[in-house]
DNA sequence: TGCATTTTTGCAGTGCCTGCACGAAAAGTG
DNA sequence: CACTTTTCGTGCAGGCACTGCAAAAATGCA
């Protein structure tokens, strides 16, 4: 159930994104990156095979080359390789916020920030694959969520010290939440189209909704 | 991962409520009912003395004085012990919304139906416990989210039904998701108060935001 | 009482996930 | 280039959640 932090290489300073920044860092740094990233890849390949349930850890990482050991050295849970944000990303969020306009209302301010996170993220090499898997197995969504909840804290953190609040109150929790949930039905909505349509565009909707009270259309 | 359907014990018609109707339906349905809640009743008192971390379903079953395997009978998971409402108030939601007048705004409705919910919840024998260990344990809210969502599919529905629209309407999950993130974010604030002001309180106050566009308070 | 149905239980098995301790690779040091 | 220190990969041993299956017990009904 609860998953205590795990005994995860550290990340040592510098981008961690899976397809930027290849040749930083030591050799250490570079041989971590190409583990991570080739676990990360075997299991998106093969959840899209297979399907998730039918992939065990040990199948992801005889693919991989490494010692099953190793995997949760790097996930603490086998649905951790489908989340869309790096760390990097989470920890930036604060910063990202603060550095909005302060005249900006605080849910402008969390849907800019969300839509440069999901750049971020589909940007991935593998944020293809991720977005076939979550919409041919919606029950995952649940256990991705757990990443969406440190992006949520991350944001009402920014959020909070960008208004002067702090992280409690309710107002700017419910803008955080609410700003999540918006970004989860986009994404959702967004899979679901087989679209030509960007994210952003089903992104703005939802958010203009909000904005706008979430009254019904008027037509 | 996936949770499939289990082989619970079917639910021949009646209520379920933990609480009242105790002496209706045969045998069978008695002890059905004495069986599930003396093993809610076990799960709950010992994930408040040890914390759920501590708890096994060995132990919960011990308690019961049922069989392990007997356990998942009736819950599906370890954790689903802590969801707040029955299976017949997540059937029920649809008939709810569509029981609201007509010209009721959806996020209005959405509220409305929830806060019955909620009160159903809070009758139920286990809630007080129920909600400090929520408190005490906030990552197992993650799990309990399953719960949540199936009231949002179910909340979604009625709402689709009322306004004559279906289920993958953009609006439509837009406020049933944006409803169910309210009642948690409100749930949360109300546990954290040690309050004597009721959960509703914070509930409108969470739905009054919403409905003005989660504007920032002007003061 | 005898038969059909439902629920409980034991058993055996799969697979996630953890702590621990050891060896090897890399980094820092002089 | 040796020498120490840090970090990482790995094997092992084990706990525990959860599942299907089939026998056994309990209940409902004629």
């Amino acid at each position: 159930m609860a998953r205590p932090a795990h005994t995860a290489p550290r990340t040592t300073g510098s981008t961690a994104s899976t397809g930027a920044d290849v040749g930083t860092g030591g050799l250490r740094e570079r041989k971590k990156r190409a583990t991570h990233q080739a676990l990360q890849r075997a299991a998106v390949s093969l959840f899209r095979e297979r399907g998730p349930n039918a992939v065990t850890v040990e199948d992801i990482c005889a693919h991989a080359e490494v010692s099953p050991r190793t995997f949760f050295n790097y996930f603490t849970s086998k649905e951790e390789v489908l989340v869309p944000w790096d760390q990097e990303t989470i920890t930036n969020t604060p910063e990202r916020v603060l550095a909005r306009p302060d005249a900006e209302e605080p849910l402008r301010t969390a849907q800019a920030v969300l839509g440069e996170a999901m750049n971020t993220a589909m940007s991935g090499s593998t944020w293809r694959d991720q977005a076939v898997i979550l919409r041919e197995n919606p029950e995952l969504i649940e256990r991705v969520v757990t990443a969406f909840r440190a992006m949520e804290s991350s944001l009402v953190e920014g959020l909070a010290r960008k208004t002067g609040t702090s992280c409690e109150d309710p107002y700017v929790r419910l803008v955080g939440a609410t700003a999540i949930t918006a970004l989860r039905v986009s994404v959702q909505a967004w899979q679901e189209s087989e679209s030509d349509s960007s994210l952003h565009e089903y992104m703005d909707e939802a958010f203009e909704r909000l904005h706008r009270g979430l009254r019904p259309n008027e037509q």
